[in-house]
DNA sequence: CTGAAAGCGCTTACAG
DNA sequence: CTGAAAGCGCTTACAG
């Protein structure tokens, strides 16, 4: 049976509040009495049960991470990066892959709330649906509007969507397409759309968006690229929004015999260390993922330990344009 | 305040006792009672507390696991696979990062214990170091010897790297380099060094690996790639131990004008949806990650259900080519 | 400096 | 069918 207090206790020959004492490093107690209590923790190999603390301490130290899926590298690489920083001051993660879907979302967010975590990380579309103000309970979003008094981590995408179509522009292309994740208005990430649309108006050229539903599905990339390869033969420009969408892209268009850049050129965003090491000639917008999860665990400390009084409710990090070989 | 068990009982008029029995489906309630009940826990918002449950059962439903990084596609969809197959059985993902790094990962194994997870899922490289036998934990390796009662699941890695090995022969290479992490005489992996060391002898030549040592590093990658292409001018054929390194490897291969698959062949490993949708031309093997995910918790679960009639210790699945345009 | 007692929120024998 | 009591493994006022 695995040693407890009570055991420490009885061979050190002290109560358990005195190892408590000492386990917590509280209050006064007698070197020697210390010593005692060290010994015998070791003799028995004791190790704490986290669960009776948490119970008693209504802490828990962890927290949930609710991302669509760590295949995608952007999650893969964010989720790494905060899992880091979580580590790096004693918190666990409780990881959730909910694929943007709404029900498993909902299951997720009823699981963390009876384990009791200190708060909750979202990188998820379903803006707005579920309910996470219920128990005051601490929220951060990443690069999502939850709601009105959900604080938001992101890049600054407005910029990055401009950096994008402006680079098309610049390089010639009279035929720019923009290639987008599932609409979602309310949210940051679609500021990438909006500014490659007044790009495009202030060009005075005709801005057109295909969606690709199934985010998570390559197939469907392919489908769309097809599509749009059908429909606009003309297209030598084309925006994507991230870079698994991008390269689903040029490789269905080099099957026709398009030469990129010089037929068609091409950018993607989110530029990961997974892309770049795998696609290194793919220009791109590169998100700071790691000063995203940085704000957003710090954030939510803020929030955990009730220190509402600087609040940002808005983050923004800048972001950077990768110049590579398919521009 | 968040409600306890108590406030409902009072609510419904009835005892605690009454109430934790609605709740765990459990012995006989009067139908009505259990309306009520149900109402109340309604009305209050309640949802049970897990911590005190696991307290009192010694089982919390929680995994952990350990892995190097989800930054790595590989291991980012190993992790969703994972935890896809954990949530569909009602267990949680206590997620850890471990770089590798020896100490990280004993502060994860003594965290996790800690918090009393049932069992542990490790597919880090740090083999033998750590006593994952301590109390009597359930644990399973994927695709490394932990210690010798501990299960591995793996695929097939000697039939892996036979098969990019000969298939570099067969297209008539003469100069067939391997590049591999850090070596790790007993683990599974190895195989596929084995292996490619086995094909070349029985063909005559020589065998000759490269090694990677800060495998989570960009920069070493292209360095050994470097260097590659410095002291093996004559290189014509490469086998990757991971798609990272292979696509590192093209990459600089083709910076000094070299052509791919013309001047060199070169072939990778894991075959991640990732490095199909970003590379797609990249020849390589695939593993059945999906595959390797669920044995892993299967027998994990037997484990913990203190099944080890059958414990398997070693279960291996096949790996399957995937022919593209890099050799 | 140290200990006995109560309590964190639940569950399960044991009675009735 | 239902409830009072004890206990899961800890911590922290409160006394001494």
């Amino acid at each position: 049976m695995k040693p407890k207090i009570k055991d420490v206790a009885k061979l050190a020959g002290v109560s358990p509040t005195t190892v408590s004492r000492v386990l917590n490093n509280r209050g006064y107690i007698g070197e020697k009495t210390k010593q005692n209590v060290y010994k015998a923790m070791n003799e028995l190999n004791y190790y704490p049960n986290e669960l009776a603390r948490s119970l008693y301490n209504k802490r828990t130290n962890v927290i949930g991470l609710i991302i669509p899926t760590t295949t995608n590298p952007f999650f893969g690489e964010l989720t790494f990066e905060i899992e880091n920083v979580c580590a790096s001051i004693n918190y666990k993660v409780l990881l959730c892959n909910s694929l943007n879907d709404i029900e498993k979302e909902e299951k997720y967010l009823d699981m963390l709330m009876r384990n009791q975590v200190d708060g909750i990380i979202v990188g998820t579309h379903n803006q707005g649906i579920l309910d996470y103000q219920k128990q005051h309970l601490a929220v951060v979003a990443i690069d999502r509007t939850l709601s009105e008094n959900i604080p938001i981590v992101s890049s600054d995408n407005y910029e990055g969507g401009k950096l994008a179509t402006e680079l098309l522009a610049s390089k010639g292309c009279k035929r720019i397409l923009h290639i987008n994740g599932p609409v979602d208005f309310a949210t940051p990430a679609m500021l990438r759309r909006r500014a490659y649309e007044d790009v495009m108006k202030k060009n005075g050229q005709n801005p057109i968006t295909y969606e690709i539903h199934e985010t998570f599905n390559q197939k469907s990339h392919h489908e769309v690229a097809k599509k749009i390869l059908d429909e606009v033969p003309d297209v030598d420009g084309v925006f994507a929004s991230n870079d698994l969408f991008a390269a689903s892209f040029i490789s269905e268009a080099k099957a026709r015999g398009k030469k990129i850049p010089q037929d068609i050129k091409v950018i993607g965003y989110d530029g990961t260390e997974t892309s770049q090491s795998l696609f290194p000639d793919l220009t791109t917008i590169q998100q700071p993922i790691r000063l995203l999860a940085e704000s957003a665990v710090e954030i939510l400390l803020k929030q955990m330990d009730g220190d509402f009084s600087d609040k940002p409710l808005q983050v923004k990090h800048p972001v950077k344009l990768l110049l590579r070989k398919t521009t």
